[in-house]
RNA sequence: GGCCCUAUCGUCUAUCGGUUAGGACACAUCCUUCUCAAGGAUGGAAGCGCGGUUCGAUUCCGCGUAGGGUCACCA
C-alpha cells in the first residue's frame, strides 16, 4: 500500500510549534515510506481565515523544507460536499433541523447527523484501541448549510477524497475520531488509520496554544534560529530514533522515523533545549553559510569571518550573534574607549608603571607579527613575555594579560588576548595598545 | 462534571519481565585559564501509590491518585 498522510492546517493565525509538529510527523512518516504528503489548508471558516496565514504556512513548510506532493483548499471542495450532504439528508441519515439561535451568527437551520448511538471503536497506531460511546454525542451538526459543512464532515469527506491513508493529527482530536467514523460509515467511505501525537505542553503544563502565549513559527526564525534545528527538536519532542543519536537532519529523520517510537504521554516545549539544539546546528555550518544566515552587512567582512568561531562558540541563535556584534564583540569591530582605573587593575602597587612597561613591550612584539597571524601564532609570542613577568614573581601573567586584553577590547569580559589580536591585525592592536599607554602617561 | 487519554531524573527520553535503570539538555564541582565563552573530567538527580500475575516487575492486569484532552452552528 502506497502511505498518504496530511498536514491540515486551518489559517485562522500564525501556527505555533505544535501545529509544526504534526506536519513534521506526517512528513516524515510519509516519506520514510516514499508516499505522499498533502497539504490542506482547512479554510472552511470563512470569517476567520485569511490568505495572509495560508501565505504564512506554505512559507513556513517551506522554511523547514516538508515539500508537499499536492495541495488543496478545503474550500475548493464545496461542491463535492454539497453532493454528500444532500445524499445524506436524501438517505435521511441526516436532516435539516430548525434550530433557536443560541449564539449571534447561528442559523435558524442547521443540518443535523443522525446519531446511530451505541459505540465506536478504532485502533489508533500509538496509543491502540480506544473505544467511544457515541449516544452522548447526539444528533451532532454537520453543517450549517448545504454549502457550510463543518469541520467533522468535510474532513472525513476530503481524506476520502484525496485518498489519505494515514491521518496523523494531534492527540486533542482523539475525541473527535469517533464522530468522524460514524460519518464515514454514513457516506460508505474507507477508514483510513489513525495516529494521535502526543500533545506538546507548554511550561505552565497545558496544551501549546498562542492563547497562553506560544510563539508564533515565524518568531523562533525571525530570532535566528535554524530551520534544521526546529525542525530537529520537534521530531524528538515525542519520538526518539532509538539509540543515543540526538542530532539527525531532515534525512536521517525520514530514513529512522516510526511511529511505534512515537510516545504516548505528552512532552514539554523546552526553549533551553531548543536553544542547544540550536547551537548544535549554527556549529554545523560552513563560514560562509553561518555568515549569510547572520546577513550582517554593517560590520568589516574580513574582521567577522575571523571572528564565526567566536560567534559559533558564544550565541545560539543568530539573534544572539547579531547582538553580540554590536555589544560584547563590538571591540573587533571598533576602537574601544578605555577607563584608566580598569586598565590599572592588576598594578601593584608597590611597582608603579609596571603596566606601561609591560604594554611597551607588548607593543614591540606585536607589530613584528606576520600579517594574518592565526592566535596560535600570536600566543608563540605573546605568552613569553606573560611567563616572564610571571617568573619574576610578583604580578603573575595577569599582569600583562590584563592590561592587555582591556587596552584591545575595552571590556572586563572578553576573549582572550591572542584571538583579539588575530582579528585586529597587528597594526591596529599596536596601535590600541599605544592608546592605552597614553591614557596611563597622561 | 461526563467521556477519553496519559504517568521513568527538573525537561526530552532509553529499557519491549532479570540492567549498578542508560543518554541528552539543564544544574553543581573540579581541571584549563588574566576575564568571559568554549572545551575536558566528575557528580547529584527518576520508575506516583496500593494490590495482584510471576521464580522475578519500571515493564503485564486492576484499583486509586495526579495531570491532560474533549464536550461549538472553530478547526
Amino acid at each position: 500500500m502506497s502511505i498518504v498522510t496530511r498536514f491540515a492546517p486551518s489559517p485562522t493565525g500564525l501556527l505555533h510549534a505544535g501545529n509544526y509538529r504534526t506536519a513534521v510527523f506526517a512528513y516524515l512518516f510519509a516519506k520514510h515510506s516514499n508516499g505522499k504528503f498533502i497539504i490542506r489548508i482547512e479554510d472552511t471558516d470563512a470569517i476567520r481565515s485569511k490568505s495572509e496565514y495560508i501565505a504564512s504556512i506554505f512559507e513556513m513548510l517551506a522554511w523547514l523544507d516538508l515539500t508537499a506532493d499536492e495541495t488543496y483548499r478545503q474550500s475548493e471542495h464545496r461542491p463535492r460536499h454539497r453532493e454528500l450532504l444532500e445524499k445524506l439528508v436524501a438517505d435521511n441519515t441526516a436532516y435539516v433541523s430548525k434550530e433557536t439561535p443560541q449564539a449571534p451568527g447561528d442559523r435558524e437551520e442547521v443540518i443535523r447527523f443522525r446519531n446511530p448511538g451505541g459505540t465506536v471503536s478504532f485502533t489508533d497506531m500509538i496509543r491502540g484501541e480506544i473505544t467511544t460511546d457515541v449516544t452522548d454525542l447526539g444528533d451532532f451538526i454537520i453543517a450549517r448549510s448545504y454549502d457550510e459543512p463543518v469541520f467533522h464532515f468535510a474532513v472525513v469527506v476530503d481524506d476520502a477524497d484525496e485518498k489519505v491513508t494515514h491521518t496523523i493529527r494531534g492527540g486533542d482530536h482523539i475525541s473527535n475520531t469517533a464522530r468522524q467514523i460514524l460519518i464515514q460509515r454514513a457516506l460508505g467511505l474507507p477508514m483510513p488509520f489513525y495516529a494521535h501525537l502526543p500533545l506538546i505542553f507548554d511550561h505552565t503544563h497545558k496544551k501549546l496554544s498562542k492563547r497562553t502565549g506560544a510563539k508564533a513559527l515565524t518568531e523562533y526564525r525571525d530570532l535566528g534560529y535554524l530551520p534544521e534545528a526546529i525542525l530537529n527538536y520537534l521530531a524528538f519532542l515525542g519520538w526518539n530514533p532509538g539509540d543515543d543519536r540526538e542530532y539527525l537532519s531532515l534525512e536521517e529523520l525520514v530514513a529512522t522515523f516510526d511511529l511505534a517510537r512515537v510516545q504516548k504521554g505528552s512532552a514539554t516545549f523546552d526553549e533551553v533545549k531548543l536553544l542547544s539544539v540550536n547551537q548544535h546546528w549554527m556549529r554545523e555550518l560552513t563560514i560562509d553559510d553561518f555568515i549569510s544566515h547572520l546577513n550582517e552587512a554593517s560590520v568589516d567582512a574580513e574582521k567577522l569571518r575571523k571572528a564565526v568561531p567566536l560567534l559559533k562558540e558564544r550565541a545560539q541563535t543568530f539573534g544572539q550573534a547579531r547582538e553580540m556584534l554590536s555589544g560584547e564583540l563590538s571591540c573587533l569591530f571598533a576602537e574601544p574607549e578605555l577607563d584608566r582605573n580598569v586598565l590599572l587593575a592588576k598594578e601593584l602597587p608597590d611597582h608603579p608603571g609596571m603596566t606601561i612597561l609591560a604594554l611597551k613591550s607588548l607593543s614591540e612584539a606585536i607589530i613584528s607579527l606576520p600579517e594574518g597571524a592565526s592566535s596560535e601564532t600570536v600566543k608563540e609570542v605573546v605568552m613569553p613575555l606573560a611567563n616572564a613577568e610571571e617568573a619574576k614573581g610578583k604580578g603573575g601573567r595577569g599582569a600583562v594579560l590584563w592590561p592587555l586584553r582591556y587596552a584591545l577590547s575595552g571590556q572586563e569580559r572578553s576573549p582572550d588576548p591572542f584571538t583579539l589580536i588575530s582579528i585586529l591585525g597587528s597594526a591596529e592592536s599596536v596601535s590600541r595598545i599605544r592608546n592605552a599607554i597614553a591614557i596611563l602617561e597622561r
